[in-house]
RNA sequence: GCCGCUGUGGUGAAAUUGGUAUACACGCAACACUCAAAAUGUUGAGGGGGAAACCCCGUGUCGGUUCGAGUCCGACCAGCGGCACCA
């Protein structure tokens, strides 16, 4: 009797069917039950496979999150079966703006909506049967993690990386914060697309530049995507060049300008300052109408800021009226006020010449003389170049003409004597740039880490009349005096806790909500004991996250019920074992993290950050590797259906609950791990789905063949398949090629439904196999062969290469196009090949009459004619 | 503008790294089973020509290197990503 039923499942007679709900239902509990995916204590061979971890947003998981915790579960598994102690965590990055907007929008307490999103996150990713151990859980707004935070930046205060600055700062008129500039998007927040005001502010910076060097050098060190790798790299923007000083005329002041092409120096004609350079007014005292041109550039400024700092097409200016005298014999320059220059990148102030896009519209519209040295090698396009019809700007191809030196040159290939002839007359010194700003690290926003210091007026006093300083007053190379009165939380009264508020919208004064709670603002200073003020502003959603990888390690020491790193504080070294560094044996043990997964949007923003601490703590010798995550994989996109992100805001969300219930966890898997290249983006097809689904009932009904009675004919074919398979499985897993392994493994499912019997040894394997990519449907066929110990604990199939054999078909070409497949006998010398192959009539037809020049052989593959 | 990545059937994509282009899967068509459908199985399929054997063309475009190029080199085009008034 046949029964109508779901569109996909089959039926089959005398065999159980695929329930896939009841299969996958039971084999999670048995999995808890027996705590099989408990971390090792103690790692042998160590491997940590790490996802990005998730904020939990209110509305859930939709089917694009869970490919890359699919692919690190299918790694993890598979490097658990090939003997490696793993660590396999996941967390909640729950601070930060996104929680926080929710929390407002839906009138939610942050941490009750927090508590209850990763309740619904967890859920959904419990079904999906991840090998997490979950003992390791950790949650960033857990204030025994953050006190971690707040210790860790602290440590940095301490040692002069933190810094208090009243610069004028990106701020968000809409989210009511200040923002870093990696918070922003084409000038734009990042999180809300409102356009970007500069705007002066008390702010807590973290002196990410004095890392610029090494996280650009590192780089070198990492197995990431050169995409990735790129993208920091610009980021960080690094440009050697030279400075140059000369003294203006008529006043006692000397300016330094940047140039990294300096190759032409000798064409420079004047001198542009930036509009709100702290030298400007300087520089203007004693000029009559010095008023005007302040009130000018105060304008320029005014325009670059509502043009939302982009490159604005018009370049704009206006004569200081004062001149500097060149050091490299261009005589005196005229120094302009120009819109174009930025106060903010080398000097602020820059030598100008004929060969700068900028600087020639600029002499153009201002009538400002130019003289080019450097021309292109077509002698018409020089001409244009001399007569100042075009601007010619390549400093690698270019030939110079000046100075006398360098007559006739090209100037891409002399720029190291270039250098050396600058640096020996004293005339310039080299400089290294970076674009690379400072890490803007205070937000005023509630739901953050509170910055535990406090201002102490009176410390403030001692500290600036030298005597009361403490050590973390003191630059370190300068002895210049650092923020003054602000004054460390001693560790041994971290966490700063959070304090509860009735209203936690931001005030948009600049201004934290916290600010308005007196019983949290004021506090006893640690150092005197006198009336302080605590530091309202929180820190930024990055912060939980720049060292969250190692918070996994720390866990080892606890249970789940005790909370995280319930253990007292005390700085980062072991004086009292009581400090970070008694952790230092678990991050040995676990640390770096060997395989990272996540989004590429990170690139500029966690995964710099990231880096920047890791090596502060490699600095002080708390972790023992210079880099956090050696191995990077960005996962790509899962698109919608039609093409577009998958949004709330487009309707075309697919839930992975709903898939998980109709199809089965195990198909999910196994779709997104085929769908595709890992990093390719690649719209979601429920249709496709169905060929994943196929592929399990197949290996599910495969059990039907399987015997106990020795095989007497073993079928070499199939053999070298399965040995073939195994090696490529491996080799494709570990590279994350999970669809090829996927294919790889079908191609076998088909080989043996062709077979009468199957041996129970080979049905194991197969099992083996594709238990990480559908560990539950596995799990059960493997029980069901009579195995008592999960599959899950058994150690990965070997191959054996001789049992691969080699093709015995030959490609036979003429001229290198395939014409026939000859079958080769084995023990068939080359000799004896080729004389076979000549004497085909397929081959013949297309030799006769022609003259055989050469024969090309080669081995196994093809036999090339070549007439 | 600069830098990086990518371009292969109707679709997602393979290709041992210079050696039989289109594996695997979806979709499609025909057939088998069925009263019928579903499910499953078998077969077919890059384009063009031909009754067929077979032939010509074909991996974004145009050139080059090579016995042989999706793969290497040069120029260009398109898409995606990063940076961008950065001197």
């Amino acid at each position: 009797m046949n029964k109508l039923r779901s569109n996909y499942a089959i039926f089959y007679y005398g065999m159980k069917e695929y329930n896939h709900k009841k299969i996958e239902s039971k084999w999670k509990k048995v999995w808890d039950k027996k705590k099989i995916f408990k971390t090792d204590a103690s790692p042998k061979e160590k491997c940590y496979v790490l996802d990005m971890f998730p904020y939990p947003s209110g509305d859930g998981l939709h089917v694009g999150h869970p490919k890359g915790y699919i692919a690190t579960d299918v790694y993890s598994r598979y490097k658990k079966a090939k003997g490696f102690s793993i660590l396999h965590p996941m967390g909640w990055d729950a601070f930060g703006l996104p929680a926080e907007n929710f929390a407002i929008k839906n009138k939610i307490h942050p941490e009750i909506a927090v508590k209850k999103n990763v309740n619904t996150f967890k859920k959904q990713l419990e079904v999906l049967g991840f090998n997490y151990d979950w003992n390791r859980e950790i949650n960033t707004t857990d204030p025994e993690y953050y006190k971690w935070t707040q210790l860790i930046f602290l440590e940095m205060f301490k040692r002069g990386l933190a810094y208090e600055s009243f610069e004028p700062i990106n701020w968000c008129p809409s989210c009511k914060t200040g923002l870093a500039n990696e918070d922003l998007e084409d000038g734009k927040c990042e999180r809300c697309g409102s356009v970007i005001e500069k705007k002066p502010m008390r702010q807590w910076v973290l002196k990410i530049t004095d890392y610029a060097e090494r996280l650009l050098e590192d780089l070198n060190l990492l197995n990431w995507s050169d995409s990735i790798k790129e993208s920091q790299r610009n980021w960080i923007g690094k440009s050697e060049g030279m400075i140059f000083t000369s003294p203006i005329k008529g006043t006692d002041i000397k300016i330094e300008t940047f140039s990294a092409h300096f190759e032409a120096f000798a064409a420079d004609t004047f001198v542009v300052i930036a509009p709100d350079h702290p030298l400007l007014p300087k520089l203007l005292e004693g000029i009559p109408n010095k008023k005007e041109i302040l009130d000018f550039s105060a304008r320029l400024v005014k325009n670059r800021s509502e043009a939302g700092f982009k490159e604005q097409k018009e370049v704009e200016g206006i004569f200081t009226g004062r001149y500097t005298i060149d050091p490299v014999e261009n005589g005196e320059l005229p120094i302009w006020v120009a819109s174009y220059a930025l106060a903010d990148y080398g000097t602020g102030i820059v030598k100008c010449s004929a060969h700068d896009e900028r600087d020639f519209k600029f002499a153009k519209k201002y009538k400002i003389p130019l003289k080019p040295v450097l021309f292109p090698a077509d002698s018409v396009l020089a001409e244009k170049v001399r007569n100042l019809e075009i601007c010619f700007t390549d400093m690698k191809s270019g030939v110079l003409k000046n100075p006398k030196e360098f007559d006739g040159k090209v100037a891409g290939n002399i720029r190291n004597e270039i250098i050396k002839y600058l640096e020996k007359n004293k005339l310039a010194k080299r400089k290294t740039t970076y674009k690379l700003r400072d890490w803007v690290f205070s937000r005023q926003r509630y739901w953050g880490e509170p910055i535990p210091l406090v201002f102490c007026v009176q410390c403030k006093k001692r500290a600036e009349t030298q005597e009361g300083r403490i050590e973390y007053h003191k630059n370190f190379n300068t002895g210049e005096l650092l923020n003054p009165g602000w004054i460390a939380i001693p560790d041994e009264d971290l966490p700063v806790k959070l304090p509860k508020v009735k209203s936690y919208e931001p005030s948009g004064t600049g201004e934290s909500p916290l600010a308005n709670i007196a019983s949290f603002v004021n506090i006893k200073c640690p150092k005197c004991g006198g009336k302080a003020q605590r530091e309202t502003n929180t820190m930024p959603q990055w912060a939980g996250s720049s060292w969250y990888y190692a918070a996994y390690a720390m866990k080892s020491k606890t249970t789940r019920s005790t909370g995280l790193l319930s253990t007292p504080v005390n700085g980062l070294k072991a004086k009292t074992e009581k400090g970070l560094e008694q952790f230092k044996s678990a991050f040995e043990s676990w640390l770096p993290v060997d395989m990272y997964i996540g989004g590429a949007e990170h690139a500029t923003r966690h995964l710099i950050y990231a880096r920047f601490w890791h090596k502060f703590l490699y600095d002080m010798k708390i972790f023992a590797t210079k880099e956090p995550f050696m191995r990077f994989k960005n996962v790509g996109l899962i698109m919608a259906p039609d093409g577009r992100k998958m949004s709330k805001r487009f309707g075309n969300v697919i839930n992975p609950d709903e898939i998980v219930a109709t199809w089965g966890a195990d198909t999910l898997r196994v779709y997104e791990m085929f769908m595709g290249p890992f990093e390719n983006a690649i719209a979601w097809d429920t249709q496709n789905m169905i060929g994943s689904r196929r592929f399990l009932e197949k290996i599910w009904r495969l059990q039907e063949k399987v015997t106990n009675k020795k095989l007497e004919v073993i079928n070499s074919d199939l053999q070298s398949l399965l040995h073939q398979t195994i090696k490529k499985v491996g080799e494709d897993i570990e590279n994350f090629n999970f669809n090829t392994a996927i294919s790889s493994l079908m191609i076998l499912a088909g080989a043996l439904e062709n077979q009468e019997k199957i041996s129970k040894e080979i049905y194991e394997t197969v099992l083996q196999l594709i238990s990480p990519f559908a560990p539950h449907i596995t799990e059960e066929l493997w029980a069901n062969l009579g195995n008592k110990k999960s599959i899950y604990l058994s150690p990965w199939p070997m191959f054996d290469s001789q049992k691969i054999k080699q093709s015995s078909k030959l490609a036979i070409q003429i001229n290198g196009k395939t014409r026939d497949i000859f079958e080769m006998e084995s023990e068939m010398s080359e000799k004896d090949i080729k004389e076979k192959i000549l004497d085909l009539p397929s081959v013949k037809k297309w030799i006769e009459g022609k003259e055989v020049k050469r024969i090309i052989y080669v081995k196994g593959k093809i036999l090339n004619i070549v007439l």
